[in-house]
DNA sequence: TGGCAGCTTCGACATATGTAGTAGAATGCT
DNA sequence: AGCATTCTACTACATATGTCGAAGCTGCCA
C-alpha cells in the first residue's frame, strides 16, 4: 500500500485517534495544511476506494477508521527508501545517517540503549 | 529536490559512473526496467529542466552528468520519510528499525560500536 | 415549518508522472 | 553519393495527485 503526501497526512491524524469524522481529521492535520473541506473529502473517498479507511455512516455524517496499520504503512514507505535510495540494503543507510548528523548525543547514547536492551530480548508487535 | 521513482532508478545509474549518455545509462538501469529509449530520453530531458542532470552534446550525441549528489538526494528522501512517516523523528524509526528486525545482531553490535566512537566528535550540517 | 448550517456526492481542472511514437537531423558504411 | 543506423526534438496520452466549487440532502432550532 503506497501512500502519497496527502494521504500521509490525512492517516497520521486518522491513526492519532479513531474513529474519526472530516472534521475531526481537519483539525487534527499539520497546521500548515490548509485544505478546503472537500478537498479533505476528496482524499478520504479514495482512501476509502483503496481500502485504506472505512467509511461509516452515522446518519449523515462518516465517521472514518484506518484499514491498514501504522505498522504496515511504515513498513512500505521504509522499504521504498531503501530500495530505491539505498541500495536496498541497511549498511548504506546506517551509513548516511551517522554521517549526516541525524543523531546527536543525546539520541545516540539512547539509540545505545535500546540496542543493547532489544539484543537480549525477542519480541514483536503490531 | 524531490525525485520521482523512475528519476530514482535513472540517476542511480548515473551516479554509478558518469558521464554517461542515454545508451549508457540504459545498460545500467535495474533488469525489470524495460523502457522504449525515448521512454529514458524523456526522462532525461525533465531531469535536466530540473537541473538535476546536464547534458552536453558530444557531435549529436547527448552526454549526461549529476548535477545533484547522490548525498543530497538522499538527504531528501530520509527527510520526507522522517518527516511524513515518522513524526520527523529519530526516536520512532529507530525503534520501527529495531522491532521490524531490519538489524540482526551484528549489525546491532557494529551500529552501537559505530556510535560510540562517533559520539566523541563533532560534524557539519548541511 | 421555513431555513440555516453542516454534510455528502459529483464533476472539474491543473500539474505531475509514466510511457512511447514520429519526424527529421547527423553519422557512418559501402 | 545513397542508404541504414542512431540521435534528438516534439508531441501525445493515460493515470495519478492535489484542489475545489456547485448542488443537493438532513436535521435541528426559532
Amino acid at each position: 500500500m503506497k501512500l502519497t503526501q496527502a494521504e500521509w497526512q490525512i492517516m497520521n491524524a486518522l491513526w492519532e485517534k479513531h474513529p474519526a469524522t472530516a472534521r475531526d481529521i481537519m483539525t487534527r492535520l499539520p497546521k500548515d495544511v490548509k485544505w478546503a473541506y472537500t478537498t479533505l473529502k476528496t482524499m478520504l473517498s479514495r482512501l476509502s476506494e483503496k481500502e485504506a479507511v472505512s467509511e461509516q455512516k452515522q446518519s449523515n455524517t462518516s465517521v472514518y477508521e484506518p484499514l491498514i496499520s501504522q505498522r504496515k504503512a511504515r513498513l512500505s514507505a521504509f522499504r521504498l527508501l531503501l530500495d530505491q535510495s539505498f541500495d536496498g540494503a541497511m549498511g548504506p543507510l546506517m551509513h548516511f545517517m551517522l554521517e549526516e548528523q541525524k543523531l546527536n548525543a543525546k539520541q545516540k547514547k539512547e539509540l545505545i540503549e535500546i540496542l543493547q536492551n532489544e539484543s537480549e530480548e525477542s519480541g514483536e508487535t503490531e
